[in-house]
RNA sequence: GGGGCGGUGGCGAAAUGGUAGACGCAGCAGACUUAAAAUCUGCCGGACGUCAGUCCGUGUGGGUUCGAGUCCCACCCGCCCUACCA
């Protein structure tokens, strides 16, 4: 019978002889270097997907490799079991989430196996079991005691036919519905526990600068976070109110502010508001409640708003300017209320024009760009020859219907004062032309007007209404200028630049303006530098049943009370009710929900809240290192969650896989937690992963995401049945860079299966050639090289992750190896050491067939302890080279020369060459470069 | 609007500033076979040429350099994330 590659056979006999031999078992062994090796733990959904396959064996082939260099492994694996889908299937079949997760372990434990990977099972965590949610709730008593903790009145997403609130990702689409029913989420108001990650957001934003995680994750991180630095500034109101305090990361623009908005749920709204603006502002306020923030946040919607009646006075001017409401402020940033300043904020501008409030320019423009228009029947005759006798250029407009103007580009300073005198001189009595841009006037017969104030809008609008009863449309000089589209592009700009229209800041050049501004204002007692985050709280709360009870009490005599750290944990209790409402079974649960205060020993009621299952998430990497620390015993504050000494041997984690979707959730989460365990004194370290790599994802054959209604669903254990999991291991970090991902290809795997039947081939049998006589020296020499660049390639890119060039690199050898073998090599001490390298070297790519081969020519000894291969630079080094010939840039020739040939050696060869001379026939030489001693470049 | 990633043969992709397309898939031709599959051998970016060879070619346009897929500047296209963030 023919020895032939059968996966099927090798992979579940080595699977078993692993786990007899004990092979993966963790051990603490101080001798060794440790690398704990970790990705990101998977949820039971009960099914093992293609990408958990290119998320975990590309992974657990650095591990392996890491091992092979001599590292103590630590590569371990578990299950983030709590969560919504489990309690989903006990509403609709009414199976028990803890039957169904552990059916749904068991499966996924099976088909993990058939990876072959050499995880760490006996550390295998899973975070719903009681001994592990033990835990859990242990941190969120340390996370009170130290004042992280706090319970809070928020708006959360709530689906109203499913009786529950929602997480983020459960609610679907632009219109946000309910990802169960398809009903539209609403905001409601409740009783939540939220975690004060935001005292940590600046160690979070400076942690960045210390760990070696892709610049792309550390960009979202820091976008999330969210820092600007700016000034509180305080606006105040009237005598008997508080002054409002705006967040402004423009103080400079602060002569600007020509209006207040707050936000509807602002809590002044309801004590500013005049009586004759009451009923509106009620009314606008009850709007905006039931819209939610996307409805609220979609930039493209019309400004909306109210005056609320009152005024507030601006600081630096004392001008009084109008407070509104608003939908576009949002109380969930900065102060819930701004000061608009109309002129440099795109919004405030449009909703400035929408409701005719004041717009003051006082930042002048970068470009330095300004423009005029002026109607022919305002200027006496002979204006445009005045202005062709200047040099000054203009153009004829015609406005809608209103006749013809001239439109003037003004370029300097000196332009627009001839300019402006040459207007004085010619426009009629009542008439007037503007000046926008570099300078901001109505140029009316006996003078120009400037823009500098509300006080001067007012007054240049009252003389233009009088002088022509079109202009009454218009509330503002800004209004006015905005219905010419000519002017449209000068009128608005955001950039710093020079102050004007200031006060004493006036000239203040750009550079300085906000730092001197925020200087002024502080010593003025007006405001002060505030740093801003766009980081929110974390909320922990969900009012469901399958996840970690918060183990907080209310009693009503003692108020909130700790569950005391001893009687840990709160367990879930079994009987629950999954009822079709999807109302909080613990809720409604009189056993659960019914306790003693611990404190004053009088009835009181359990929280029914469960925590977030990236609570669970946060500190599982800690848990692996002694899972289910402590079982049985009781808890008190002062425990550590694992065993102290391998702890100390293991932590923290060096290298994290996973996918980018967890950027700005679970990888702040846990590094905010290890930071609070840092404080609680912990960790001595203050990030949880030094190193982390994000693999791409793998796609449908389609190069669409896979998914079941697409039907380009790849199924892994199909995959498994028919080609084994070293085939698809191999072929998974063949299809290209692992960062990238990429479609499935059923047929490109095919590829890699004939590789691993040529390698099987190589080691079992002769391919029918005979050895042949005492090899050639030279053939000897060929293959060695071969062998030892391939090693020295393969250790670089295994180092890099770049997995798809080790298989590229293999399957080279694997041909030099066939070409060896016809050539009679075989049985020779180069084909053995090739035959060894080669096994070595793919004994992290594809564990079992490495491991069966390997045996088979050194029984007894596992491929998995044995080291990676070192290669020999002697070895490596080529003896004959082509040079390559260019004549200005452009290839021309190549020679085989011996390595190593000198300069001047190399550029004879070069110029001796015929196509290279016929190149050169009738030129010049002017310059040869010899580069990396195997490129001569002529330069003629 | 902001940020990120990417654009190289028919396809997945290689390429310390130095021979563009390694390796694989698909395709074509041949060998073996009654035949097919499997396997083996060869070819495989485009155009011109009998050969030698020549010209063009890494999204577009510039630049730096003896030499650019790679570095710099400006743009175009695709995907992902984020967004009235004051």
């Amino acid at each position: 019978m023919p020895d032939k590659y059968i996966p099927q056979e090798i992979e579940p006999k080595w699977q078993a002889q692993w786990v007899a031999d004990g092979l993966y078992a963790t051990v603490e062994d101080p001798d060794k270097e440790k690398y704990y090796f970790l990705t990101m733990l998977p949820y039971p959904s009960g099914d093992l997907h293609i990408g958990h396959w290119y998320a975990m064996t590309p992974s657990d082939a650095a591990a392996r490799f890491r091992r092979m260099q001599g590292y103590n492994v630590f590569f371990p694996i578990g299950f983030d079991a709590f969560g919504l889908p489990a309690e989903n299937a006990a509403i609709q079949r009414g199976i028990h989430p803890y039957t169904w997760t552990l059916a749904n372990i068991d499966k996924m434990r099976r088909q993990l196996r058939s990876m072959g990977a050499m995880w760490a099972w006996d550390r295998e965590a899973v975070s719903c079991d009681p001994e592990y949610y033990k835990w859990t709730q242990w941190f969120f008593l340390k996370l009170y005691d130290m004042g992280l903790a706090y319970k809070e009145f928020a708006p959360v997403d709530w689906c109203p036919r499913c009786n529950t609130t929602l997480a983020r990702e459960q609610v679907w689409g632009d219109d946000r519905h309910c990802e169960r029913c398809g009903t539209p989420v609403i905001k409601k108001a409740l009783n939540q526990w939220k975690f004060r990650i935001t005292n940590y957001a600046q160690e979070l934003l400076d942690g960045l600068e210390t760990i070696d995680w892709p610049e792309r994750v550390k960009t979202m991180q820091t976008n999330w976070i969210g820092r600007s630095e700016g000034a509180e500034v305080q606006f105040s109101i009237t005598d008997d109110l508080p002054p409002i305090t705006v967040f402004t990361t423009r103080p400079d623009t602060l002569w600007g502010a020509t209006f207040m908005v707050l936000a509807p749920e602002h809590p002044l709204v309801a004590r500013i508001t005049a009586p004759e603006q009451q009923a509106a502002v009620d009314a606008y306020v009850q709007q905006a409640a039931r819209m939610d923030e996307i409805q609220r946040g979609a930039t493209d919607k019309e400004k909306t708003g109210v005056f609320t009646g009152a005024y507030a006075i601006n600081p630096v001017n004392g001008a009084r300017i109008p407070i509104w409401i608003a939908d576009y402020v949002l109380m969930t940033y900065g102060t819930g209320a701004i000061m608009a300043v109309p002129a440099h904020d795109e919004r405030d501008f449009d909703f400035a024009l929408k409701f005719g409030l004041s717009i003051t320019p006082v930042i002048d423009r970068p470009d330095g760009r300004a423009k005029s228009v002026v109607w022919e029947g305002s200027v006496s005759d002979g204006f445009e020859a005045a202005l062709q006798a200047a040099r000054i250029a203009y153009k004829y407009l015609t406005i809608e219907g209103r006749g013809r103007f001239l439109g003037v580009p003004l370029e300097s300073d000196a332009e627009i004062d001839a300019y402006t005198a040459l207007l004085l001189e010619h426009l009629k009595a009542g008439h007037w032309a503007d000046i926008v841009g570099r300078r901001w006037q109505v140029v009316f017969h006996d003078g120009p007007l400037t823009l500098d104030s509300i006080a001067a809008d007012a007054a240049i609008m009252a003389r233009c209404h009088a002088g022509y009863e079109l202009m009454r449309q218009f509330p503002t000089t800004m209004a006015m200028w905005q219905a010419v589209s000519w002017y449209r592009d000068v009128l608005f700009h955001h950039e710093v630049g020079t102050m004007i229209n200031s006060g004493v800041f006036s000239g203040a050049p750009g550079d300085r303006a906000k730092a001197e501004v925020t200087a002024w204002l502080a010593e003025q007692g007006k405001g002060k530098a505030a740093v801003n985050y766009r980081l929110r709280d974390w909320l922990i709360s969900r009012q469901r049943y399958w996840g970690a009870p918060i183990p907080m009490i209310d009693c009503p005599n003692c108020g909130t009370v700790a569950v005391p750290y001893g009687d840990l944990p709160v367990l879930l209790p079994e009987d629950a009710q999954f009822l079709p409402t999807g109302e909080s079974p613990l809720r409604f649960h009189e056993g659960f929900r019914r306790v003693k205060c611990p404190k004053c020993g009088g009835e009181a009621e359990r929280e029914t809240d469960t925590m977030d299952t990236f609570m669970c998430s946060s500190w599982y990497h800690y848990a692996y290192v002694t899972p289910y620390h402590k079982a049985g015993q009781r808890l008190s504050p002062n425990d550590t969650p694992w065993d102290e000494a391998a702890g100390a041997y293991w932590l923290p984690v060096d290298q994290y896989t996973g996918g980018i979707e967890h950027a700005t959730m679970h990888l702040i989460y846990t590094r905010f937690f290890t930071k609070a365990m840092r404080d609680m004194e912990l960790a001595p370290f203050d990030e949880p992963m030094l190193r982390l790599f994000n693999q791409g994802m793998i796609l449908g054959e389609d190069n669409e995401k896979m998914s079941k209604s697409r039907g380009n669903v790849v199924a892994p254990d199909d995959l498994v049945a028919r080609y084994g999991a070293d085939v698809i291991r191999a072929y998974l970090m063949f299809i290209g860079p692992w960062e990238l991902g990429g479609p499935w290809n059923s047929k490109g795997i095919e590829g890699v299966a004939r590789f691993m039947n040529d390698v099987w081939s190589l080691v079992v049998d002769d391919g029918g050639h005979a050895a042949g006589p005492a090899a050639s020296e030279k053939e000897v020499r060929t293959l060695r090289r071969a062998v030892h660049q391939s090693i020295r390639d393969a250790s670089a890119d295994m180092e890099a992750f770049k997995f798809n060039t080790v298989v590229a690199k293999l399957m080279g050898l694997r041909s030099t190896l066939k070409g060896a073998r016809a050539a009679g090599l075989h049985g020779t001490a180069a084909w053995d050491e090739a035959l060894d390298s080669l096994l070595l070297m793919l004994a992290p790519i594809a564990p079992h067939i490495s491991e069966e081969l390997w045996q088979r020519r050194h029984p007894g000894a596992s491929v998995h302890v044995q080291r990676w291969p070192s290669w020999d630079a002697d070895a490596a080094k080529e003896d004959v080279i082509t040079l390559v010939v260019q004549v200005n840039g452009k290839v021309r020739g190549k020679i085989e020369v011996p390595a190593g040939v000198d300069e001047a050696a190399a550029r004879e060869l070069a110029l001796a060459d015929p196509n290279v001379q016929r190149h050169l026939e009738n030129k010049v030489i002017r310059k040869v470069i010899v580069a990396g001693g195997a490129l001569v470049n002529i330069v003629v």
